[in-house]
RNA sequence: GUGCCCGUAGCUCAAUGGAAGAGCAACGGCCUUCUAAGCCGUAGGUUGCAGGUUCGAGUCCUGCCGGGCAUACCA
């Protein structure tokens, strides 16, 4: 089923060649969602542009358009209204409406609401959440985790192929103290790894640097022992198996509490691609460097790449035809992507050189997210822009170029508005983040449950579940509602708040959905709850017939925003804007709060008007569990 | 210095060039009817300033003011 903005756009195209002949097809009917109820359900822009090119008043085209409009859109839309300098209002017909919300299929394990799944899948490859080792997780892993999740999960759900990468930063010099100091302080770690724990990986990563800096023996081991990793040393290898081993025995559980998709088959961290760089640098100082000038020229307007040395690292040049730097440094010299280090160390451009070699050339990639930080654009700016300049991203089995693209996010700011650090000054640790806003919303809970009025008598499990459920649902919920590209302040009052665009808002009104389904189920008049209500839905269709009617204005509403769906994913999709979701979904939940109060469902007057609203339900329910789901976010049955 | 991002209601934030919106806070209503973690109502604006492009600018361009980030060997 085609979205409610993509039929319009048709009928309008067709009226538009109507009038107009061939030249009509190339014009973007400009259909929008009017801002205003009173202006209709959408709007169409296009006549105030086509004034101008046509040289005629905007309001005469749209009268033309709407003449022949009229007949060829009866079916679905009331007659149009032409207001102000030319807009187009349109108003859908409840009818047709309610037509299109019986066709949507029946939900079950694999519910998609009848969308349709991409014509032409991408294979994109996400690169996300990426902790370093030895070091906790903490509140800067949190936007990447939590919206390059959400970003793949929405990309896989509109039919493209997704593969997520756990760039995890497994590799580096700071391995040579945490392998000398494992070494002295748990040599039996490396006979039997399975046996042995270290309890605080980041204090053990403290005391090893510590060492590094007041002890030059051990500091002259460490360094050894980076040698050493490097040329494959067994016994140095096993330290650092067991090192990496004991940092996933960490952030695994951050990730299952998180209910983020990542598994160990998605970790491809820098160690992957340690023993490609000396070739991949090697072969670009052949390629590009001072004694192959003679090398095919740029084709014209794309920059010309050099590598060179420069002040004893080996840097990558990049230039406009004309000879001018394309990135400059603090006064105005030439601003290189350093590739090897004076020492001759590779570093983080190198790695990321390399992981892009791999994922056009190997992994097949049309398109490639990176979710990181804002502060790194002007890294991915120099990366992007040498990896075109290769010629990387027109790979000859494809005529499309590859998308790279850096999807950047604001800071985490405390109420202070200062980057979120605890009193003491050190990172927020995610794992005790999640743990207080899991504690927090069980407190809520239990308030309520303390409440004659509110009791809902919940098991202890119950309670247990649905805290859990609220808290991690109210963090991820708070930082995807945020528009990505801002810095957001943090505040475990505003994201568990009992109203407002909240997680626990939405799962509320779902919540009350199940509520209807159950009391029902128990008076005999609803389908009643599937035995495992998590993962199915009941089949609310079938009942006296089963149509949808639209008659009240809530219920005209709430079925027209649930065939909004897709077209708010598309534009999410696209845009990688997964507020845009959190905007739809807590309007859509308003929407149902609106209808749930003026409609009556089970007490409905006749049995006909009691099964269409019961459908609404179901469908608002699987709109809310569908899109929450978008978002890594569960929904609870009761709350 | 240069580059990127930001500046919208008291506060926190939305708004693919199309007719300025939420939530919080404030004030006033609604629980013998499906979950009041809810709903209804009132109030709140020269979208930092000044120009420009456009039929139309919060959105695009230029300049200024204010803030953040980045700017050669950590990622």
């Amino acid at each position: 089923m085609k979205s409610i903005a993509t039929q319009l756009e048709v009928l309008f195209k067709q009226a538009l060649s109507q009038i107009l002949g061939d030249e009509a097809s190339s014009i973007d009917p400009l259909i929008r969602v009017a801002t205003d109820d009173k202006f209709g359900d959408y709007q169409s822009n296009v006549a105030m542009g086509l004034g101008k090119r046509l040289n005629q008043k905007p309001r005469d085209i749209a009268t033309r358009l709407v003449e022949v409009l009229n007949p060829l859109a009866a079916d679905m839309c009331q007659p149009f209204e032409i207001a102000g300098p030319g807009f187009i209002n349109i108003r859908l017909k409840p009818e047709w409406m309610a037509r299109q919300l019986d066709a949507i299929p029946a939900g079950g394990p694999d519910d998609r609401l009848g969308m349709e799944p991409a014509p032409d899948p991408d294979r994109v490859v996400v690169d996300y959440s990426c902790p370093n080792i030895a070091k906790q997780m903490h509140v800067g892993h949190l936007r990447s985790t939590i919206i390059g999740d959400s970003i793949a999960r929405i990309l896989a759900f509109q039919g493209h192929e997704v593969i997520r990468q756990n760039h995890i930063g497994d590799w580096g010099t700071q391995f040579g103290m945490l392998i000398a100091h494992l070494k002295d302080q748990c040599p039996e770690a490396l006979t039997d790894p399975g046996q042995v724990h270290l309890e605080d990986l980041e204090a053990f990563y403290r005391e090893a640097n510590k060492r590094d800096k007041e002890d030059p023996a051990f500091a002259e081991r460490a360094r050894a022992e980076v040698v050493a990793l490097h040329s494959g040393q067994s016994d140095t290898r096993q330290a650092w198996q067991y090192i990496v081993e004991e940092s996933r025995r960490h952030y695994e559980p951050v990730y299952r509490r998180l209910g983020v998709l990542l598994t160990r088959e998605d970790e491809r961290g820098e160690s992957f691609y340690a023993d490609r760089l000396e070739r991949l640098v090697n072969n670009l100082a052949k390629q590009y460097g001072p004694g192959a000038s003679a090398g095919t020229p740029p084709a014209s307007g794309l920059p010309s790449i050099t590598v060179e040395e420069s002040e004893g690292a080996l840097c990558v040049f990049l230039r406009t035809p004309e000879g001018e730097p394309i990135f400059k440094g603090p006064e105005g010299n030439p601003l290189p992507l350093i590739i090897r280090k004076s020492d001759g160390a590779f570093l983080y451009a190198t790695t990321d050189l390399a992981a892009l070699d791999f994922r056009i050339h190997e992994l097949k990639a049309d398109r490639v997210l990176y979710v990181t930080g804002a502060p790194q654009a002007l890294h991915f700016q120099m990366v992007f822009a040498t990896v075109r300049a290769l010629g990387w991203t027109i790979p000859e089995d494809k005529n499309e170029e590859v998308r790279l693209e850096h999807v950047a996010f604001g800071s985490v700011l405390g109420e202070d508005r200062k980057i979120l650090k605890t009193r003491a000054g050190s990172n927020v640790k995610l794992a005790e983040l999640l743990e207080e806003a899991v504690r927090r919303a069980e407190a809520l809970i239990r308030a309520s449950e303390a409440d004659p009025d509110k009791r809902r008598g919940f098991s202890e499990e119950e309670i247990q579940d649905i805290a859990e459920a609220v808290g991690i649902g109210a963090v991820k919920y708070a930082d995807l509602s945020q528009n990505r590209q801002s810095d957001y302040v943090f505040s475990f009052d505003k994201m568990l708040a009992l109203e407002g665009n909240t997680a626990p808002y939405l799962m509320y009104a779902y919540a009350r959905i199940r509520s209807i389904y159950r009391k029902g189920a128990t008076e005999g008049v609803a389908p009643g709850l599937p035995s495992d209500a998590q993962d199915a839905h009941a089949p609310a269709g079938n009942l006296a017939g089963g149509a949808i009617t639209l008659d009240e204005p809530q219920e005209r509403t709430l079925g027209k925003q649930i065939l909004q769906f897709s077209e708010i994913l598309d534009a999410a999709a696209e845009n990688l804007k997964i507020n845009l979701i959190t905007d739809y979904l807590y309007g859509l939940a308003g929407t149902f709060m609106k209808f749930y109060e003026n409609c009556p469902v089970l007490s409905a007057d006749t049995p006909e008007k009691r099964a269409s609203r019961l459908r609404l339900c179901d469908l608002t329910a699987r709109t809310l569990k569908i899109g929450l789901g978008l978002l890594g976010i569960r929904v609870v049955e009761r709350m």
